[in-house]
DNA sequence: ACATTATGTAAGATATATATTACATTAATC
DNA sequence: GATTAATGTAATATATATCTTACATAATGT
């Protein structure tokens, strides 16, 4: 499993349209990261994080390994 | 105050060169993070993180704002 | 079934993170 | 105080994140 974004995103209600709107980006960066194909810039996952209302770990960082 | 890479990285005895190889990095790289004057990728993050031996909520997340 | 909404994906363009090389400055050691 | 190690910083080059446009598919409602 790549991150958990998608289940933070559909838990805000958001669609990644709306996401990647309110993050100031295109949707296609927001699909891209959730399907683990894009390596987005810190600021990128901090604002993601803000507007979901979570932090960087539970959403970036894997316990596993 | 922009993150606290430079706390644990001198924390854990090591010189920007030393992470830098550890990280498959720049020393400039690392300098450049440090002053808060680059954006770095969640991979490059995620990287310095474990090899300092803390999460990504303890370097890069704010909790002011 | 059709229309609409949400998502996947791809090609080419642009912005920016990072590399490379180089030199300057500061801190530490002798 | 001279020498070395660590760090700051700048210019140019390269790799890659992100944008733009476009089309295809999946899901959902009527």
């Amino acid at each position: 499993m790549k991150n958990k974004m998608r289940v933070y995103r559909v838990g805000a209600g958001l669609t990644q349209e709306e996401l990647a709107f309110k993050v100031d980006v295109t949707r296609q960066t927001i699909g891209l990261i959730e399907a683990g194909k894009y390596n987005p810039s810190l600021n990128l996952c901090i604002s993601i994080c803000k507007t979901l209302g979570v932090t960087l770990n539970e959403i970036f960082w894997m316990e596993e390994d």
